[in-house]
DNA sequence: TGCGTCTGCTTACCT
DNA sequence: ACAGGTAAGCAGACGCAT
């Protein structure tokens, strides 16, 4: 073993990389490594300047030189997969799966088959850098280091208060603006936030949909809002009662920096057109401020970090809130119908029977409000039809405005967009909005009815029914024991599977009748060998898809009363005890 | 004992 | 360790009727 792993430091200073990744590499290959290197008494040199690698906070792996990303937390950070195993995203992202190996009879599969056993682990390593160049991670953190001044193993393993720290220190240190070592104290109460419009169930037509271009970095840049300007002389009065100096006074810190990324931003975006060659680069840039500048609010408003302020964060909400919702009030009393709004987007009917009559109106209204607010509304995009049944936050449309995307079925919020939703129900649903958006209600409800029905009987394939769902460490639970997603968990570690605290974890409903219900885990590549609970599943089909068609249509017979019908219909009904049953 | 209703807990989503 | 607002599912408590 002390000769193996001397070679693996020899490798990795032969190969001399500048990021070293792999599935779950921070939680398994390190420990593991740091822990044989240490019981064999073999320095683990595997840094530029052959120190070893250090874990920092039980968060992340230090190595001077090299940079230890892992693809694992990266794929879960920007891909938010249904199922997180290496053999579903690497299915998912190349179409190439993991090596057939028994992970839990490894020490027999070495015997047996030594060579497929070597093929599999480089399988994995390989699979596992595919993924990371495929989702460009690399790129993203150059560009955010580019944009925040940080180093790139900053920027891999820091987290977003480390981009603004990098700016907003060394700006405030130019100025000789004191700033604080740290959050002096964890501040608890909670504030406002965004402002969300109730919709009315129904499909529209023609729906304009107008957008704030950067809400919040606009409003603190517009109020002059920061911790240099915060004063009770301030004349700038916010509608929370926070006082901000004019400009003309003193100009914040925190909006000229983001004035100026606002500049540089546009600036980019208008090379990016000009100069062709460049154009990937450019974007990466220009994506990288606006990530950057939406951080700014955020971490304001967090309860730990040193420039937290409550004052100044429910400032910025709340002209953000004043804002749209006296553009609401304004667009209402001059007759134009809003539907709907979240935070920073209006939703419009229009009213117009053609497209073009609905994009001059677009327009209109974009440049309009934009003039007389001093801000910049734009004209983001018409939907023909936008369903809705009623819920904030979700909404299905058939986007037919800019024409790059018409054609487009937008959904946002529903099951279809959930991760924890089984295949079925998700395809259902989406499904159920493609007929619905081409004002097919009646071919909806049909489908929707022969559906359920079908289901009920089991007919259906079992890999449809798979729900997956995170889990905590189990201790930070009130009533572990009571969860579906725990008690799949815990039978996904008897069973010798691996389970990592915050990983997903996959079940199949066995019976719903159980308090708790009944789960079992579903491992991917293994036979599902119990039998889902059929009714259960074409229960929670009938509400997600009830809940859409009924509220374009309330007389839906079948779906008006699910529990009797299904179990009419599917099931023996159960007969009614007349006298002699009690003598049996 | 059974059923409906309400509340609390939890997750994932939207902006 | 970036924010608050929101929908929805399940467990458990509770009250009411039987």
């Amino acid at each position: 073993e002390p000769e193996i792993l001397e070679d693996f430091n020899k490798l990795v200073q032969r190969e001399d990389p500048d990021i070293i990744t792999g599935y779950n590499i921070d939680g398994y290959d390190m420990p593991l490594l740091e822990e044989r290197m240490k019981f064999n008494k073999v320095r683990f040199s595997i840094g530029r300047d052959y120190i070893s690698p250090r874990r920092i906070m039980d968060q992340y792996w230090r190595l001077h030189g090299r940079v230890i990303d892992d693809t694992w937390w990266e794929v879960r950070k920007v891909l938010h997969p249904k199922h997180e195993t290496l053999n579903y995203v690497s299915n998912m992202l190349l179409n190439e799966g993991k090596e057939d190996v028994n992970r839990l009879d490894i020490e027999n599969e070495w015997k047996n088959r030594r060579d497929d056993v070597i093929k599999y682990c480089i399988k994995d390593a390989r699979l596992a850098l595919l993924i990371y160049r495929k989702i460009r991670i690399l790129d993203r953190n150059l560009y955010l280091s580019t944009v925040s001044m940080l180093p790139l193993d900053d920027v891999t393993n820091g987290g977003t208060s480390t981009y603004v720290d990098s700016l907003l220190i060394r700006r405030a240190d130019r100025e000789n603006i004191g700033v604080p070592m740290s959050s002096s104290k964890f501040s608890n109460d909670t504030y406002a936030g965004g402002y969300v419009h109730t919709m009315d169930p129904g499909l529209y037509d023609m729906i304009v949909v107008l957008d704030f271009k950067s809400m919040y970095p606009s409003m603190i840049i517009k109020y002059n809002i920061c911790f240099t300007t915060l004063s009770p002389e301030g004349t700038i009065v916010a509608p929370n009662g926070a006082r901000f100096l004019d400009p003309g006074v003193k100009k914040g810190i925190i909006p000229d920096l983001l004035e100026q990324l606002m500049k540089n931003r546009d600036e980019v975006k208008k090379q990016m057109k000009e100069d062709k060659s460049n154009h990937d680069y450019l974007d990466g840039l220009q994506a990288a401020i606006k990530v950057l500048m939406n951080t700014f609010y955020g971490v304001l408003g967090t309860s730990f970090y040193r420039f937290t302020n409550r004052e100044i964060s429910s400032a910025i909400t709340a002209y953000a809130r004043n804002t749209i919702t006296s553009i609401i009030a304004d667009l209402d009393k001059s007759g134009n119908k809003v539907i709907y709004g979240d935070t920073d987007s209006i939703f419009i009917e229009s009213g117009k029977k053609t497209l073009d009559e609905a994009i001059e109106y677009g327009n209109r209204l974009s440049s309009d409000i934009s003039r007389k607010e001093n801000l910049v509304l734009e004209f983001e995009k018409i939907m023909d039809p936008l369903f809705s049944h009623g819920a904030k936050k979700r909404y299905a449309g058939k986007i037919v405005y800019p024409p790059s995307s018409a054609g487009e079925i937008l959904v946002r919020g529903y099951e279809t967009r959930r991760t924890d939703s089984f295949d079925l129900q998700s395809e259902a649903l989406s499904t159920v909005f493609d007929l619905i958006l081409s004002r097919d209600v009646e071919g909806a409800k049909q489908y929707a009815e022969d559906l359920v029905k079908e289901v009920a009987t089991g007919k259906i394939d079992t890999s449809k029914l798979v729900i997956s769902r995170s889990v905590k460490n189990f201790s930070t639970y009130k009533n572990a024991g009571s969860m579906a997603n725990v008690n799949a968990a815990k039978k996904l570690i008897d069973a010798g599977e691996t389970f990592i605290p915050g990983m997903k974890v996959s079940w199949i409903v066995t019976d719903a009748g159980k308090t708790p219900q009944a789960v079992e885990p579903f491992i991917d590549g293994r036979k599902f060998t119990h039998t889902p609970d059929y009714v259960y599943y074409s229960k929670r089909l009938q509400e997600t898809l009830n809940r859409v068609l009924e509220s374009l249509d309330k007389e839906i017979a079948v779906f008006k009363n699910p529990q009797s019908k299904i179990t009419d219909a599917f099931e023996e009904k159960p007969k009614k005890r007349d006298i002699e049953d009690f003598f049996k």
